[in-house]
DNA sequence: TATGAATGAGGCTTCATTCAT
DNA sequence: GATGAATGAAGCCTCATTCAT
């Protein structure tokens, strides 16, 4: 206990200086030497923390992950109904790609890269769950099309990620109006056509 | 006579071994060596027909793309209708994404990596242009949504990356009925709602 | 407290071996596994305490001539005559090239090769000046030939590093009468005639 | 016969480009590539001509060293006096050391530099029989210092080199009239003093 | 004779990790 | 707990030399 209260501000430190730097240089090209560096702390200090660098960035994965969908659904409760359900959190997940940028691309590199292992990414993808009950309530419902999660993930969520990166390559500004376009878009692609 | 007979089977042999270890361990974890051992050749060799690693991994994706892009647009020609047009290439693409899983998932962590220069990805870039006038006209016509063509892209044809990158990881079978399903919510997504 | 540890002794073996080394091969010959070897420390303990390989000879190259100056200026002070200034010193360097026959040979490879990177050649100039003031008093005495301290060097201490060069290679022995005989040749090279 | 007819050309653009990439980047940083592309020839060519790369820069040595000793014999013969036969050669050589100064700058790098091998500098000290002889016949005539070769050869004749080498780093322009105080210089310093 | 392609050996350097304090 | 020093393993790349034509 004394032991981890002295250290979680070091620990919090390597967190950070990973997302990072792996978000500028990609996991591969980040040495330890360096996160070390950014994180003020030696580098035989991150051992204490981590077991190695894979198992760094794997608890990084996980915790940005937890943070990302503690967002998200900070503000839902099942009793909503399934249309101002999925709006709400739609709307909280563009928030947090909006304003926690560096968390956000850090999970987009994390899901599209082998850099993860297979283990952490379960354990990230858990924390989705309330998403997808949410969809299987909409499609009881008649309201959400009855196809795959990953059909609906794919069309409703992940094009956010795309737009992101793009943003943040500098090609294209994504604004207020960009995301009313796109969260009708989203809405469009899932929702069942009467 | 004889003189510039670098063998293209070499060359291409090389960006073969490159897509494939690339793909299963990304660009930082695939050693030039393994590289010059899937392609039966010298490391040393490599060099004759790239600059360095950078330059390798630049020119394959730009074959890669433009491989890519010449399938989608094979069939297609500007004076079909702007929905029996957009129908057409994107199943083109998704026939690309299920055929070419290889060639397609190289292009995906390029696209999602920081593993390709600037000049090599706006080359990539502009192979797509008939995509983004068939927009235009779509647009002209109060067809397709008058919003960026960022946007398009994300849920029209993004989706499909992610769909590939779940079937790859093992999650998800992706198969023809899904793919029904992927377009009719693609095309939701970008119409104009009567 | 027990921080900045790097130890001196370590620096100073790798020194050692790069003199040692460079002298025997050429500094193009000499590998950094070889200089590591012999100074007792791994290839990558070098990047320690140097930048790379071209920091490595410079920087031994500045130490050694500033030994080098050292001696040869060590007990010289301005107020003893021209000539007895010039003996001493000439005398001084002399010794210094018979004695520290490595070090010497060292200096003679840098100042006869594109090895050393300019600025570094410079700041090994700079320690000369008590040699070049004592020139000029003696050319105000008129004692010393009135012309350019290039001149002057050539012919009053340039010769001793062909001297210690042959000997290095067997072909001569440089005894305590040559020395003699060699000072007698510098002084009359330099010194105005009457 | 024919075979030497036909490739004399050849030979001689790679000694040439032997000496100017040698002279500005040293033995072991010019590659025989770069030798073969200099002299517009492929690497495989150079292995006509000579063994190996030891081999090319040994010969090129011999011959350039042969076009020194004749260019600074070649007005001279044994009937002159000790003084002008002295004189005649110091100043041809000099005159070499100006005008052919890249050949001149790359035997002072050969001579500086474990980088010819023994045999090979042994058939270039061979050339410089008749100042040895000059000298011989100095001594004997009483006016040449009665020492070592090499200490007249360090005094009389090697500043010149390090001249050389100075004007080459741009550090001293050497004029009509530095040479003439070279000359003066050389001459004190193995002439019986009276 | 001449060549461009090909390569194995080796050099410089980096880096994840461990060690001694 | 924390660290700076140290390192072995490995990666990228170059180059002298040979091979096939």
């Amino acid at each position: 206990m004394a032991k981890l209260q002295k250290s979680i501000d070091k620990r919090n430190a390597l967190i950070k200086a990973t997302i990072e730097l792996v978000n500028n240089n990609g996991f591969h090209a980040t040495p330890m030497s360096k996160i070390a560096q950014m994180a003020n702390v030696s580098p035989a200090t991150i051992y204490l923390y981590f077991e190695n660098k894979q198992d760094l960035v794997n608890k990084t994965y996980i915790e940005v992950k937890a943070k990302y969908t503690d967002y998200a659904f900070e503000t839902y409760n099942d009793t909503m109904s399934v249309e101002a359900g999925f709006e709400l959190i739609w709307k909280r997940i563009a928030d947090f790609k909006l304003k926690e940028c560096k968390n956000a691309m850090f999970l987009a590199q994390c899901d599209n890269t082998p850099m993860i292992d297979e283990p952490s990414r379960q354990e990230g993808i858990k924390h989705l769950q309330p998403l997808l009950d949410l969809w299987e309530r909409g499609k009881e419902e008649g309201i959400i099309k009855p196809i795959s999660d990953y059909l609906l993930y794919a069309y409703a969520i992940n094009p956010l990620s795309f737009l992101m990166i793009a943003q943040k390559r500098g090609a294209f500004k994504l604004d207020k109006t960009h995301i009313e376009e796109a969260y009708q878009s989203a809405w469009s692609s899932i929702k069942v056509c009467n």
